[in-house]
DNA sequence: TCCTAAGCGAGACGGTACGTCTTGTCTTCCA
DNA sequence: TGGAAGACAAGACGTACCGTCTCGCTTAGGA
């Protein structure tokens, strides 16, 4: 059977790998929706039936690029070991500022108006499922129970996402480990302003 | 000014609005998307071309939808007075679930992935600069000088986007009232959390 | 009924003539089928239902402007005394020529690949009634048995818009006394040529 | 050469030759000006866009599809020995006859007022450019001296037309070879009465 | 002199066709 | 056997033109 993996030609991973790349690229340049299976084909140097050979349509191929995106986030979280907290936060926030710092002209992109709401939702989705596992192991259930997991999760979840729009859409001013202390602490001030100016007033 | 609009035809402003009716109702039965220009044409009973003589294309026309569904939501937000602080949190979030509550089906696919990532990021903007505005007016500069405010106004568009998507996929199981009590208190669990857990002991 | 006509505005025949001499003008510029109602009415600053108002569509406005022409046209024939043959020829054949060098750039694109064929089919039929009716005048039964009379209208006629297709591509070289002349001329060669050149070998 | 023509797919080749008896049997049935695209290739069991992929427009798809019936016509004019000349009259003309009868439905339509004035246009000069070459073979420099050969040439071509017209429109009462002699002797009168009526009298 | 009906401008609209673009499928032929 | 090349169906796109309609203005003839 190995046999038959090798066989399958490595012209034909040399192809996706191509495809792939040209996707990534076309993604920066123009945005993912202006993108015509042409243009990635084209970019690929390959037939456009070539295409169909290897990906159902447009979607597929985006979602297998973005497993190799995914591979780096997955393997850096991975790391992370549960109880060690830092003062400046979560540390899951901070390799997701690195993670975004090194494909940031992909992600300026998909997380702007040029990108794909599929894609942004898919996020939020896998911030909030990571949030949710650390939230279980780090928090006693007494704290939790006033209010569920899954708001919780979700609400970092965008509240990370919102910091990294800022973020991608300024320049990147502040380095991911900045960044990264910055959001906790309007994590704060969210907080204290939720709280009302009698608060501050004070 | 209201010259100009009432010389335009009625006609042309009810063709306008079979149209936006017509847009929205598609919204929520199909996905942005997937929605051609005949089918928005062919629900408002109008001819396609007619289409073009009152919107360059399908996004144009959402915009213009949109600002319908804002009027109201804006409209709301102006009502709130600056001072008035609630211990459920700050109110624009109160009116934010009110809002979407209202407009329940058109949001949970628009914030889906089935929506549209211009519409997210604009959801995104907007609510970034209603609260940098509300911070403004209720902070006092020392509290903020440690980060900047935009910051903390996009943590809290995102944060708040991000609630309203669980809200949304998960058949809104509480009343939007409670919904901004739970949002709230969540930012404080979120920051307790990003102290690590030496503090759950407490 | 003269009433009625009179009644009829002034400023209705004037919007008529407008929309003939627009037409007349734009059939020169650029040749019948290439004209929209809208180039006619823009030329005749008329408005474009103003045009629906006095014609069913761009064909009936060139059946009735074509009267003025053909008005023309009538007049010369009706004036030919049967018996007043002439030793250049059928008179006809020379009002023809003259009314055709009137309307030179009119009939120049007519009878041209941008002309109209039912133009065309409609010229020659009119030219094959006056022949016919001039040669059932001029011969006597006897001479005429051996062959149709229409088939020899129908030559005739054909072979004068032929003449005249010629003279009007070529820059009308010579006047249309000449081209009269030339047109007879040809028709006895014809035959000859028709004979075979055993004859003219001879 | 034909290794190109081999090259190019059968399939294309196909296509355009259904697309080709698509349009020459609309013509018969609605006349030309009254054939759509989507008509034709309705017709044809092709889609829309496919036609684009072989011609430009209706008109190059006629004049493609004239081709075919033009090489009828040339092949048979071709085999014309130029000193056989009968007493019928030219053999250019009884060619011609055939020709038509074999395309009746076709030229009926075509030099009818649902014709194009181009094709009118086009045979006119086709026809006169043989008339031309035949007389020039024919004809020794003396006789044609006194007028120029293409007008003769296009007086005869006209002449064809028209009595092919008379012979279409009125069912063909006589097969071509009759129809070529009584071409040739309605010629002949046509001299006659343009020598005015006292020659009638002979 | 005013009134009133007709001619007309303006422009929205339904409908049909246009020529183009993209997608996904298929077939043929090459390496 | 993977891929190139390219024909093709399907369907949406944005535009052009047609013929109809409605709404007002204006304008000239009759009261």
């Amino acid at each position: 059977m190995s046999e038959v993996v090798e066989k399958m030609d490595r012209r034909k991973q040399r192809t996706r790998q191509y495809l792939r790349d040209a996707l990534m690229a076309l993604i920066v340049e123009k945005g993912y929706e202006a993108i015509s299976i042409q243009d990635i084909t084209d970019r690929a140097n390959v037939s456009r039936p070539t295409f169909y050979l290897h990906y159902r349509d447009k979607e597929e191929l985006l979602l297998t690029s973005l497993e190799e995106v995914y591979d780096d986030l997955n393997a850096r979280v991975g790391e992370i070991t549960p109880g060690g907290m830092m003062a400046d936060g979560n540390p899951v926030e901070l390799v997701a500022f690195q993670h975004v710092a090194e494909f940031a002209d992909f992600y300026r992109v998909m997380l702007s108006s040029r990108g794909v709401a599929a894609f942004i939702i898919r996020v939020q989705h896998y911030l909030a499922s990571v949030f949710q596992q650390h939230v279980q192991i780090c928090f006693p259930a007494g704290l939790t129970s006033t209010v569920p997991i899954d708001i919780l999760a979700y609400r970092e979840a965008g509240a990370l996402i919102g910091t990294l729009s800022w973020w991608l859409e300024n320049e990147m001013p502040y380095p991911p480990t900045e960044m990264a202390h910055l959001h906790y602490q309007s994590g704060a001030k969210g907080v204290l302003w939720g709280l009302g100016i009698t608060l501050d007033a004070d």
